[in-house]
DNA sequence: TCTGGGGTCCTAGGACCC
DNA sequence: TCTGGGGTCCTAGGACCC
């Protein structure tokens, strides 16, 4: 028999560790909102009861936030990320086989079996209370022999307020798939889900009973790949730890409009200086880096409604901010527009190579002896700002002339309790 | 007035090779 | 009139996930 799957998932994960340090707040309705305070990305169970859907803009919701008195926080990730490390932790304890899959859930392997479904059903749902215990985040448990089963035996506890679900069946059954909504199996996002419904297959037992070549040929081999993990069988293999990434992106709109050029030089160089330190913290090199400008979308009267990028590519793998900004600046001087209201920049890095084993320069890069210079500044850089704090150091063309009046603002944000000395709690 | 950020995988089509 | 067969690599776009 193949491995249990656990999936571990923190129930309404942000409201739930802003709640942990402020216990008067238990029962009153949370939302958490995304960066520039803009869109709602969590809520407590009981702003769900008030409507407040997912995703949806604050402004939408002002009014029933003030009619009932919801309680607003902007995000705060350096507090999140503390809590996933502390429910990784936790959840360790109870095997060695753990895979994050995300800052809110884990995938869990068991090399054992139970002696009854019973005795497993109690087993994870003292799992989650000791995780509650421990970490004071609620956390819900889904069990298959899937992850795709995983997942949906989790989306059925939460459903209904269960600590842990089980699916253990090699063969759907209709009584735990009919009704349950097509939609949300993992993997099945909304324009399947509408494709599916339009042939009229409504709820997951009716996908089950779809052939395996109708699948292939209508949706692909990831929907038989789901197709299979729903009668329990591992199709999806467990995530390869010794592989790197293979982009990395870092984007953040604006508070304002900016229309500018150098207040898009000012913030491209921010956006770089993060996704280099990013790129040597992970040990890795970029050979494509892609610089794109957004301008706002909603705004109608705009002469450019699309997105502009530019491609700088690099004869051997780069991670020294000097290289990246001087790439990165040209760029978009070549990409800004007089006029445009720009919202948002952002840089992604593609075509990454580990640097550890090595890298084959080329014959024709100029810039080999310099670069050596640069990645010596950089790790005294590096050292500078883990010591003293993140931008104690920084490129002059991050803050040269606008001040970063653009920066990003959040009114709503908790203090750092775990992150900060002043702010931990007293009691 | 106000609308997030960061990822992965698959597929089709074009360009190229012999 | 008629225009091979087999392959690789890359890219853009679409779908999905949190």
């Amino acid at each position: 028999m193949s491995d249990l799957i656990a999936l571990v998932d923190c129930n309404n994960f942000y409201a739930s560790c802003e709640r942990v340090f402020r216990p008067d707040l238990s029962g009153v309705p949370i939302i958490v909102l995304s960066n520039n305070d803009g869109c709602v990305v969590a809520r407590s169970y009981e702003s769900k009861a008030l409507g407040i859907a997912m995703g949806v803009p604050y402004f939408k919701v002002k009014d029933i936030v003030e009619r009932y008195g919801v309680k607003v926080f902007s995000s705060n990730y350096s507090l999140y990320a503390e809590f996933s490390d502390r429910v990784m932790l936790s959840v360790a304890k109870f095997s060695p086989f753990v895979e994050p899959y995300s800052i809110d859930e884990c995938f869990v392997y068991f090399k054992f079996s139970f002696p009854s479904k019973f005795d497993m059903d109690v087993y994870f749902s003292a799992m989650s209370r000791r995780i509650y215990q421990v970490t004071g985040i609620p956390v819900s448990i889904g069990v298959g022999y899937s992850k795709t089963m995983a997942k949906l035996a989790n989306k059925i506890a939460k459903s209904k307020f269960h600590y842990a679900c089980s699916i253990l069946d090699s063969k759907p059954s209709s009584e735990i798939f009919e009704g349950l909504d097509v939609g949300d199996v993992w993997g099945v996002g909304p324009k399947i889900a509408a494709k599916l419904r339009l042939l009229g297959v409504n709820d997951v037992y009716g996908f089950t009973k779809l052939s395996r070549v109708f699948l292939r040929n209508k949706f692909g081999m990831n929907m038989v790949r789901t197709y299979d993990e729903l009668y329990n069988i591992p199709c999806i293999p467990p995530f390869d730890f010794s592989s790197h990434k293979k982009q990395i992106v870092v984007s953040r709109s604006f508070c304002k409009n900016v229309i500018t050029l150098d207040g898009l030089i000012e913030a491209v160089s921010v956006r770089v200086s993060m996704l280099a330190e990013k790129l040597r913290y992970q040990g890795l090199g970029v050979c494509r880096l892609v610089v794109f400008v957004s301008p706002n979308r909603f705004d109608l009267g705009s002469d450019m409604l699309f997105s502009r990028s530019s491609v700088c590519t690099f004869l051997s793998p780069v991670n020294n901010t000097n290289e990246l900004l001087s790439a990165a600046i040209k760029a978009i001087r070549g990409l800004f527009v007089e006029g445009v209201k720009y919202k948002k920049v952002g840089v992604v890095a593609m075509s990454l190579f580990p640097l550890s084993s090595g890298v084959q320069s080329s014959l024709f890069d100029s810039d080999l002896s310099r670069r050596t210079r640069f990645n010596d500044l950089m790790v005294s850089l590096d050292a500078v700002n883990r010591r003293f704090g993140r931008d104690s150091l920084y490129y002059a063309s991050s803050n040269h002339v606008c001040s970063r009046s653009w920066e990003m603002s959040s009114v709503a944000r908790s203090p750092g309790y775990l992150t900060s000395w002043g702010d931990i709690p007293v009691v």
